[in-house]
DNA sequence: ACAAGTGGTTAACAATAACTTAATATTAAT
DNA sequence: ATTAATATTAAGTTATTGTTAACCACTTGT
């Protein structure tokens, strides 16, 4: 299995465009997504977490330099790498559409094996400069760099401790964490806390999180549990 | 003074290109160097260390592209952002150059405008703190320049260590920094601070700025919020 | 040179959020 | 049913941050 293939979510209104451009991303490893006008885009945009959008400027509902817009204003997306997409060869268009956030701005039409390499480019220098240490397990996002979990859009603040619980739990989705474990990791091999300090950590992670995510397994420890 | 201008290195053997290029990024605050061939790109390049690289791909003893591959091998200029420049309107090269280690990839003839936007965009890309001397977000524009603050049209003066700070923060938007971060960043690794003087920069600053702009995340550090 | 102002740091104390504990209730396993 | 483990709750404690004012070093204008 491909374990990192990257993930592209495209937005055309054509579709033959779509295909053009998907099967090209596929052919080379890609995983692509679709979006058929604005609205789409940003939806998905926040189902799927890309790696990389490319957005066609004209669509309908919002352009593609609106999309592009609220993206960076997005928690957990404002540092995807977007490449727009137009048949409108215009200076003024052109500026606008880099200076709302967009990393590339290619002009209609394209070869697709050009627009395979712009992506690739990008890809590759976005892992020269960011690693971003988000976890993206079931619903959740675990994003460590902004502190914050994402669960089917909503935004859910957790505290330091309850933060690093679930993150630590969420790491290995499944694997069932000994109290010890959990001891180790979270507070550290120095520090001595109670038996019950830890139940109370999960009880409001599970009180704060509106899904059954964590289940106890008696006389051993806790997992996280997909839904 | 120019705190943190960034410095671009053109290579072209066409000496009005360089001008009118050298000329527009000049404008917008950059500090430019020129080389004439590919030979002089390189030893430039080793001399300057600068932040982008533009390199014509037709030019004496070496093409750009060649420079480009030679660049990606070397210890400290292998993550340099290079942009090729060419007259060249072939699938082939453009896919070359692109594989060769370059990040973007322009026609000529370019529009010197839509040249700096691309040069600022991918700046903003690489850099972690503002490459760009403006940055915009939310209702905010930071202008390094004139270390002025505007937000929904009202102006705020920050002091020098204010400012840094707001706009550190406000370079990665959402991201957490950690004390320890913002202390190696606005103050230096070396010089040693209290502990409450984060927080009482902090304190003005949200003095200052009429909005609930920066979040405290206990424990670990302090944020920047779109509102 | 002098006063006034600005910026930066510190220290003392207040406020608060986070964390821990303890007491009690509930659950699950044998 | 009994027991051990975990859940729940609220109260207590600690750690971290907020706030204020004072201090010193520098700059600025007179």
């Amino acid at each position: 299995m491909e374990t990192d293939a990257k993930k592209i979510l495209i937005a055309d209104d054509e579709s033959d465009i779509l295909e053009i451009i998907g099967f090209n991303l596929e052919k080379e490893g890609f995983i692509t997504f679709t979006a058929k006008d604005g609205n789409d885009a940003i939806n998905k945009a926040q189902q799927i977490q890309p790696d990389l959008i490319i957005l066609d400027v004209m669509m309908p509902y919002k352009n593609g330099i609106e999309v592009c817009t609220i993206l960076r204003q997005h928690p957990n997306l404002n540092e995807v790498p977007i490449i727009l997409l137009t048949a409108i060869n215009d200076e003024q268009t052109h500026i606008k559409g880099l200076e709302s956030g967009a990393d590339d701005y290619v002009n209609k039409p394209i070869s697709p094996k050009v627009l395979v390499s712009r992506v690739k480019s990008l890809l590759r220098r976005i892992n020269v400069v960011s690693i971003n240490n988000i976890i993206e397990i079931g619903d959740f996002i675990i994003d460590s760099d902004k502190f914050l979990v994402t669960h089917q859009n909503e935004t859910i603040v957790l505290a330091k401790k309850e933060f690093e619980l679930f993150r630590l739990l969420a790491s290995k989705p499944g694997r069932v964490f000994l109290r010890d474990e959990i001891l180790n990791n979270v507070w550290g091999s120095e520090v001595i806390v109670g038996d019950r300090t830890i139940d109370v950590h999960v009880r409001k992670i599970r009180q704060k999180i509106n899904a059954d995510c964590i289940a106890t397994v008696k006389g051993v420890g806790y997992k996280f549990e997909v839904a």
